[in-house]
DNA sequence: ATAATAAACGCAACATTGTTGCATTTGAAT
DNA sequence: ATTCAAATGCAACAATGTTGCGTTTATTAT
């Protein structure tokens, strides 16, 4: 992979925030690139497992920085995401672990997604 | 809210199954439906508290009817869905309760969202 | 049964998100 | 400096979802 001007970009704004990010956040916040561009850089990144992706609670792709000790395989699902209803931002919640839960008889999973949904602490 | 031959239609299909589906399904599933009216179909519905809205992994959008037990205002988020890796369909698991957790300091939850991902009965 | 009316419908038109093909540019290795 | 695969940027497209508006229909009152 490349070291791109694109890319280096798009590392610095994610990796300097706890936020997962819409790729429509990321263009508003560096004029000059390319959407297509953008998309296919999110998509790399993704899957060299160096950011994860989630869907917040309207349905809006999000991507966020995967931390060091994020194991590769389910990088989204180990910890918890907040979505606020008045800011709208998604947190990565890296320090509150998915809880487990019991699946009916049949059902077996590979991860878990949790987004909780409410009122962030910069906005109670 | 009027009696509709499309309303009819949807709340046939919807109240038959205990999967969430997308409005693309939908109107598969009965030809002769206007795109259109069906999105409105479904947001009246989804308003009036009788279905549920629940985004899957891939990020799309599924519609799944809420049993008589559902409470009004968090009907999304009492109970589990998992949505299977193979055929793609997304379940909803009414007796699966969303699990609690301990979220952090100065932030408040008012509805989480759990998806698993795996690995249905029928696939396994 | 008929008429009145508010609600629902269907179409066109549009916005947003995401993907693919292809010609051009560029980073990095030789 | 030369080379070449990788990355870019543009056009074109597909899928999903929304809004405005004129027409049709289900229900209510006559
Ligand atoms: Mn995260
Ligand atoms: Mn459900
Ligand atoms: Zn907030
Ligand atoms: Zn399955």
């Amino acid at each position: 992979m490349k070291a791109t001007p694109v890319r280096l970009k798009v590392l610095e704004v994610l990796s300097a925030t706890h936020l997962a990010l819409s790729p429509s956040e990321l263009e508003a916040s560096f004029s000059k690139v390319d959407r297509i561009t953008l998309y296919r850089t999110l998509k790399d990144f993704e899957e060299a497992g160096m950011i994860h992706k989630i869907i917040d609670t309207d349905g809006v792709t999000r991507f966020a920085f995967c931390n060091d000790d994020c194991p590769d395989a389910t990088h989204t699902e180990d910890h918890v995401h907040f979505n606020c209803k008045k800011c709208h931002k998604m947190f990565c919640l890296a320090h509150v672990q998915t809880p487990s839960l019991q699946l009916p008889d049949g059902f077996s999973s590979t991860g878990i997604n949790t987004v909780v949904h409410g009122v962030c602490k910069h906005c109670a």
